[in-house]
DNA sequence: TATGAATGAGAATTCATTCAT
DNA sequence: GATGAATGAATTCTCATTCAT
């Protein structure tokens, strides 16, 4: 009889927001933004084309809720993994955390790639990534110059390279890359002379 | 007046042919395979709509040829680069080479790295990618392990990926990247020893 | 607390209606009926959505009961000036009222030409015109005899023509349109060798 | 076996657009521009909602070509009109094409009514209106100075709104309405003393 | 070979209306 | 009485593809 209450409001708007963001995700990331239309995810989240218009301005508008909200998982993650105390020992931590992004959300990872590729289109992309970019290279560079590395942030560069040129790989070969070899490799080649073999905190 | 013979058509046709590919090259390039029309094609190829179908069974098939026509350029390009003498040296060749393509032919590069994150869409990328990815890790595996590097396979994935890492890093930042100090850091890292200033052949 | 009475419910009823009326009178007149929608109503009148339909049928209801309402409130307003107890006081009466309307209520004017223009659309709009349009034509053709004016139904053709005329042109020139000055010259020509100036009751 | 000629495409060009624009003409001034849709307009010319983009960049574009070609029409008419040699004469055409238009391009003016009741969405018709207007009622204030009126502007401005009255009265009442009795009063009005009873050239 | 008019399926988006609460 | 989430049909517009010439 009486009207929901707003915090029931809330909680159906959030449920269908998050349908919506989760079926936008899975379809952009398999089939690329141009190819995914309005309708293939109203059908995918199991709603009607134009409840999708009552959470959302545009379909450009779903793309930049899908990419912010899937950074803001990953910075979480990411900060989790900065705390250890020593170089070597975060330097291991990064490559930990960034072998298992490329394990666990691939997918993100590669919608993100993705996007990157049609600057012109997707220049929010492109402008969070770069920022990104160079906050990493920053971090790597001063942990690398604290192990004594000559040339830090050339050497930072390269690594960061490494990690983007190692996803972008393993996203073409995909089950016939060695991954966990890769992982190892690098580990002992950048973080060696010290005994931590577990994971960090 | 009189009748064309089988060769001029055979030239003529060849002539259209190429003003297409290299009219959709440049559009799909610049503006990505989904935003790019038909129409737009001919119109910059200078033929009519209906004469692309003449040559092109449809849109992706237009797409295909572009994708193996500019990878046959590379790999002409790729073969001169192999013929230094020794394995510093044809290192350095490659270096030289894959920066020289970054700077001449970032576009394409662009394409196939656009392409090759719809691997659903466009698994043919993908495949050709796969085939010469394993193709140039076995020759530069092959060229370290002449010069006495350990585990030579995983260092030769590993530079195979910080020139794509690299590339994606170029085309993020852009200008503000230091491609040529990032040039001359690696030819150091991977070609020193030796006094082979310039380009080999 | 206490359940609401029938008096209560009456009152409330007749506020919800009035703001609905009031938000799609406001709108309307001022975007058109095909361009003013729905939401944008509830909003203006400070209710939701779903309670529109609790008040009206459907939109060409609430179109319906606009239109209706603002005739009435100019029935009102005409019946007062029409109580001069000569004719071409009268007649003075109703110019002056004329020109007030299209200053005052210019709106609502503009709204119902609007819809008259679509009569296939909008019958009820034209066939409520037409009827008041006959009843006006009978009043001045009256008061027009009474100054003994030869032919007064043609004569009141064509005033009712020129005011009608006059409010088109107003729509169309707006500021630049001397709308003081027609006034005047009409007063002059239809109701001199008479002294009244003031406003007659 | 070869393709059309530039004539040949040149016609069916010319009459695909008549056929779109008499379409859009016939249900615009019916339904008005809103309530016409680009599939009734195909629909009702024959072709497919596809071509009509073929030739028209937008609706909006539509309508701007379905009143300038009304209006270059009409605007030859009028000239022919206005060749009589003396003013009398000369209104008297006047007159007489204006109640012609009404009878023959009254679904015309129809549209244009509606549309200028849209100020601020169809703004070309409205400034479109105006010049006209203003030309009009300068050669008419110039006629009727010729013939001795007094205060010649205002009775322009007053003739002006009576012929667009009075195709006002007539939308509402149509058959109903006396237009001919009108036509004959006007002309007595404003053309007599003189004997000219045909058309005068 | 070559043209471009024509088609029709499908895209993004809007909105009157319904309905569970 | 009141709410606003949800629906689905309709709208404008795009574009790969076909076909008569």
């Amino acid at each position: 009889m009486s009207p929901r209450n707003k915090q029931q409001i809330e909680e159906i708007r959030k449920q269908s927001m998050n349908r919506i963001l989760d079926a936008a995700f899975k379809l952009i990331a398999k089939n690329g933004y141009e190819s995914t239309s309005i309708s293939q995810i109203a059908k995918e989240a199991n709603i009607s084309k134009g409840l999708v218009y009552n959470y959302f301005e545009s379909k450009e508008d779903i793309l930049k809720s899908v990419v912010t909200m899937a950074f803001t998982k990953g910075d979480n993650l990411m900060e989790e993994m900065m705390s250890a105390n020593d170089a070597k020992g975060t330097l291991r931590n990064i490559l930990i955390w960034f072998f298992e992004e490329l394990r666990t959300r691939f997918e993100f990872w590669k919608l993100i790639s993705e996007l990157s590729f049609q600057i012109e289109k997707f220049q929010f992309v492109s402008e969070i990534l770069k920022k990104k970019m160079e906050e990493y290279i920053l971090v790597i560079s001063d942990l690398l110059s604290q192990t004594g590395v000559e040339n830090p942030v050339n050497e930072a560069r390269m690594l960061a390279a490494i990690m983007d040129g190692i996803g972008f790989h393993y996203l073409i070969a995909k089950e016939d890359y060695p991954l966990d070899e890769m992982e190892n490799f690098l580990i002992n080649k950048y973080c060696t002379q010290q005994n931590n073999k577990g994971y960090e905190k």
